[in-house]
RNA sequence: CGAGGCGUAGCGCAGAUUGGUAGCGCGCUUGGUUCGGGACCAAGAGGUCGUGGGUUCAAAUCCCGUCGCCUCGACCA
């Protein structure tokens, strides 16, 4: 690579053609590359990394909770689609079909699944007859596919990595406290794992769940203030449980139907961590799920000892359950440092003669680009701490950003000004006309419902506001 | 689905207006010297010019068709 094809743009460069930065970068350090079909990704071992340290942190916290994985199969029914009403409108433009297999063509078309609330759904019909099987709580973790118009690697691809939850529960409390509770789950997640700070509340009628009665987002804000629908959870009522018969019967010997609920993250998160952290020279990505989270760079490699050396420190970090890479390769050390900063490695250390026999190394810190001299003996310990420190620190600079450029607009040119660079705090009155209005007037949605409701009038009509809501512009 | 742009070596591109031996940079291979912020020398390998047709003695280049991808808008994890 070339000199001048590395990343060392300043912050305020990557805001002003943002959408291009993601894709060199994304492309750069080879997390993904295209499919040759329209709208698909390669998720290459880079990025595929990230996505098991994902699977690992998420799924840990599902068993937690006493949730099941299980697998349920790709195909569906297309008779099975139509059985919500709802939910078919909704899907019905965006979903793949199978209409031929083994040379023939099929008596009835099968849906590559956008989504498996239908499949899942009439599964849950067949297990559930008692009360005794309430709560039923299962998740599986596959790919989907939906036929998207405009694609964007992690953002919006035809077919993404997910994993979807379905839970039955035999009253309606019971499933919408689930619902909560998985949002606040993620939330929770997203803070630990992924040092991302999130928004979190109820969607309006206009962006809820196809099927839903109501659907809860959770929402981060990107570098350049526009939102990103991170996570999603929704409560079905009995809409899914009446549609594919999913009845119990209950401890006084009724008959009744379960409540249902489903939530989901995707691959999609992927994107959002590097449009949360992601700065002039690269990705920025957090340790929990960093694939290296400490590379080694030896100096003046082919000198006496150094290498060894390199080694018996990486040694020393993997015990202390880091995991960690030597770049013995032939290029130069600086091509190095630039390449490993490029990949968003959260440390880095610097190791050479002259390092060895004073007994310390140098270690750089990622978000910060701050570097400091470690004591050789203690360093697995001390970069245990300093990795700990990244994690804080990108989480505090994402949240105070979003601090930072959250506004209250009372009106309508406000919430445009505000959206041109962050989220707007604003008073709705309830209305889909008025929604639909703010969407036309500053190109920004309703992203969640804001639990504390402070907004007196509606920022587009002026009316009394029945909800006070966080206004973006969505990627 | 609307509007633009692009398909030539693994990657990024030039060559096209004016048809005439397929080029450049990076990467790759081999050998050597290097190594504290993208090192250097030497020698090499690598191309159905997206695809189908047409014009021509001759097409990457001109004409017609077609396929694909990217970006920006309207719809969505």
């Amino acid at each position: 690579m070339a000199k001048n094809e590395g990343f060392v743009k300043e912050i305020a460069d990557i805001e002003a053609d943002f959408p291009q930065w993601y894709t060199d970068v994304v492309l750069k350090t080879k997390l993904v590359d295209y499919g040759p079909v329209k709208g698909t990704m390669v998720i290459r071992p880079y990025g595929y990394a990230i996505w098991e340290n994902i699977q690992r942190e998420l799924d840990a916290r599902f068993k937690a909770a006493g949730v099941e994985n299980a697998y349920f199969p790709l195909l569906i029914p297309m008779s099975f689609m139509t059985k919500e009403a709802e939910h078919v409108e909704g899907f019905a433009p965006e979903v793949a079909v199978v209409t031929h297999a083994g040379g023939e063509k099929l008596q009835e078309p099968l849906v590559v699944r956008p989504t498996s609330e239908t499949i899942i759904g009439h599964m849950f019909g067949k297990w559930v007859e008692s009360w005794r099987d309430l709560p039923l709580r299962q998740n599986q973790w596959c790919n989907v596919m939906r036929w998207e118009k405009t694609t964007r690697p992690f953002l919006r691809t035809s077919e993404f990595l997910w994993q979807e939850g379905h839970s039955v529960y035999a009253t309606g409390e019971e499933a919408e406290r689930e619902t909560l509770r998985m949002l606040s789950l993620y939330e929770t997640f997203a803070r630990e794992v992924l040092a991302m700070p999130v928004l979190t509340g109820r969607k309006t009628e206009k962006e809820k769940f196809a099927g839903a009665v109501a659907t809860y987002g959770m929402e981060a804000m990107m570098h350049d203030g526009k939102s990103l629908q991170s996570g999603t959870t929704h409560y079905m009522g009995q809409n899914f449980a009446k549609a594919f018969g999913v009845q119990f019967t209950d401890k006084d010997g009724s008959l009744k139907y379960g409540y249902t609920m489903s939530y989901g993250v995707s691959t999609r998160l992927i994107g959002a961590l590097i449009m949360t952290h992601g700065d002039g020279r690269g990705l920025v990505l957090p340790p929990p799920v960093a694939p290296v989270q400490v590379v080694i760079v030896p100096v003046a490699m082919q000198k006496e000892g150094v290498l060894a050396a390199c080694k018996e420190l990486a040694f020393g970090l993997e015990a202390a359950g880091l995991r960690v890479k030597v770049d013995d390769s032939d290029n130069s050390p600086g091509w190095k440092f630039n390449e490993w900063e490029m990949k968003g490695v959260p440390v880095r250390l610097e190791l050479g003669p002259r390092d060895i026999a004073a007994g310390k190394v140098v270690a750089m810190r990622r978000d910060t680009l701050e570097k400091s001299e470690l004591s050789l003996a203690e360093a697995p310990a001390l970069v245990v701490e300093l990795l700990r420190a990244v994690t804080e620190g990108l989480y505090e600079k994402a949240a105070r950003r979003m601090r930072e450029r959250i506004v209250t607009a009372e009106t309508l040119d406000e919430l445009l000004s505000g959206v041109s660079g962050g989220f707007v705090r604003a008073g709705w009155c309830g209305d889909r006309a008025c929604e639909d209005k703010v969407k036309e007037f500053a190109q920004a949605t309703a992203r969640v419902i804001d639990g504390e409701h402070t907004q007196k009038t509606c920022v587009c009509c002026g009316k009394q506001a029945a909800h006070t809501v966080f206004f973006a512009r969505a990627y």
